[in-house]
DNA sequence: GGGATCATGTAACAGGTTACATGATTCA
DNA sequence: TGAATCATGTAACCTGTTACATGATCCC
């Protein structure tokens, strides 16, 4: 027998899914929801969600009791799980809203998912999220000068030291890029 | 019964592991090659590679004939396996690291690795695969900018308008963050 | 007649993560 | 004595992708 695993570590698509029964508020099931996720919606451009992986989400959300499911018969169709969020899921919802991401990368997938989502839930959220946010990213920043001044002074250049200074460049830009671009949606 | 499930898209682990074997040149087996991978070594900047998952990605690259394994008794040890890059594996190699990476997204992780092993492999090869990339990079800033001045005539700014200019946004500063490191890097 | 729409999924596969199994040997 | 090294993995879980099942109804 196993320890059950210590994981926890809830996607994006989790969350993405637990704004929008928020936003929706009442009659939403998967059928529903999936709009959000089709050609030309806003939320498409930034998180790809097959109905395989929402169907798969919901009850999970329903698993861990931030959702619950009630079931709507439709005559000849499959019943509909209409998803309702709980106290405990909006609580969760917020939490993760009030979040920034750690890293650069998140950026472009799971922080765009919370800026969309808590704007059209709550302005003040997100205007302290995008603060945070910049804060964050300039964490990050001053972080990665400060490696890369370390690095520097050693003048043996191998081409493994020569490497990691280009990554480490790399991501300098890449974060730099994401400073500028916050400080201009935060205006 | 199933269809054999239409998918291809080896991952960048794969690749990875298949040019170290070039590199090493003969003798390498899982243990060996888990440390290119461990803490402060350069390819361990880019990319992250468990044991479990360079072992089964060591099988793979045998099943798909990209590489050989021969046992290696060790007496009181777990036999080694050592691992051999085929002449498909090596052709397999070269059209991947001959290959620039089709998003911005992808240089954090994939493009570093080809990176890396061509530089290491094949110096001409790294000076191609850098202007191509540039070149890919260049026309994804070149699409972003017609995207985003095809968005902005509409001057009906709802919110998800609003969104989606910004997620255009973001990509276009994070791909020109890309173009100029590239410059940089290629001089 | 034939495809889109509604509404739910399952099956089979993939990569990836964490924890653990095995068991001798070397070193502090 | 007990941790690290060598060398291989497996087990159990996760997200994610693609293909397909079901079955009525609506619209061209």
């Amino acid at each position: 027998m196993r320890k059950p695993t210590g994981r926890s570590d809830v996607p994006t698509a989790a969350h993405a899914i637990l704004g929008l029964l928020e936003m929706d508020e009442g009659s939403s099931h998967g059928y529903d929801l999936a709009r959000h996720f089709g050609d030309s919606q806003p939320l498409a451009q930034v998180i790809h969600l097959e109905p395989a992986m929402l169907y798969h989400h919901l009850k999970r959300l329903a698993r861990a009791g931030w959702a619950t499911a009630t079931v709507e018969p439709q005559g000849t169709r499959p019943a509909r799980q209409v998803y309702q969020i709980t106290t405990t899921g909006r609580a969760e919802l917020r939490r993760w809203l009030s979040e920034p991401v750690a890293h650069t990368r998140e950026i472009r997938l799971e922080f765009l998912v919370k800026l969309y989502l808590a704007e059209r839930l709550d302005p003040d959220l997100a205007a302290r999220l995008l603060a945070d946010q910049f804060d964050t990213c300039r964490r990050l920043e001053a972080s990665l000068v400060s490696q890369l001044a370390a690095l520097t002074p050693a003048d043996a250049d191998s081409s493994d030291r020569v490497f990691v200074r280009r990554v480490l460049e790399l991501r300098l830009a890449q974060t730099r890029a994401a400073v500028r671009w916050l400080a201009r949606v935060g205006v």
